[in-house]
DNA sequence: GATATATTCAACCATCCGGTTGACGATTTC
DNA sequence: GAAATCGTCAACCGGATGGTTGAATATATC
């Protein structure tokens, strides 16, 4: 067991688990769902999930035969918080912003969904 | 090799190389003297300076027989800009960000990280 | 109750990671 | 030129990581 900020660098060090976030980002998703988009099996999916909710990034709810998944972006706040440590007070451009995202989004493979405008 | 982000993620993700980071924030440093205050050997410290300077967050420049690092502070955008995407929490100074997005609308915002490619 | 669906668990595997030690090349100093 | 200092390289090691497959466990549906 690490500390909490390792932890959730770690979790963040992965291009699936950041498309997952993303994911995330839009609505609260089932793990097959979830594992839908990706290219790899439902079990190496639900590990990632694993890693996610104990970092705290993401919570898991059963509710019926379902599990649903929640981004819980205040565990996000650290990370800002220590990043903010380096001098960064610079503010962002809103329109990089969306391309990076746009770019995590296909990031990992070809198969993954599309987003409409936000 | 991965992505630049997965890159500098991974490279935040341990606790010894965060702390040079923040020892670098004082000031550049000869490899000796980043190590020095660990408790593992130079050759351990080298192979943290070496990820580091792979991510891009730090730099390193042969002076004499001395390597001075320096810290990059910029390779970091990308990560705060990527984490912004998430609840906008960031406890950026807000009205520094509004009289940035203020300024925004009358100008071409500054350039920000390259892509990482797929 | 039987069957299908959703998710995890367990075992396994290859690779990566963080550390060690010892040897080596480069540079400064004597 | 010899010796000391600075830093990396190479080989090695144990443990973590990211993936697989197949079995197991709940829950829903027929």
């Amino acid at each position: 067991m690490s500390d909490p900020l390792s932890q959730i660098f770690a979790a963040l060090a992965d291009p699936t688990r950041r498309a997952i976030l993303t994911m995330l980002l839009e609505d609260d998703m089932a793990v097959t769902d979830v594992a839908e988009p990706f290219e790899m099996s439902l079990s190496a999916i639900s590990k990632h999930l694993q890693v996610l909710a104990e970092a705290g990034l993401i919570s898991r709810e059963k509710r019926g035969r379902l599990i649903w998944c929640r981004l819980e972006p205040d565990a996000m706040r650290a990370v800002s918080v220590w990043i903010q440590g380096f001098g960064l007070f610079e503010p962002v451009d809103l329109d990089a912003l969306e391309r990076f995202l746009e770019a995590e989004l296909q990031e990992t493979g070809p198969s993954l969904p599309v987003e409409p405008e936000a």
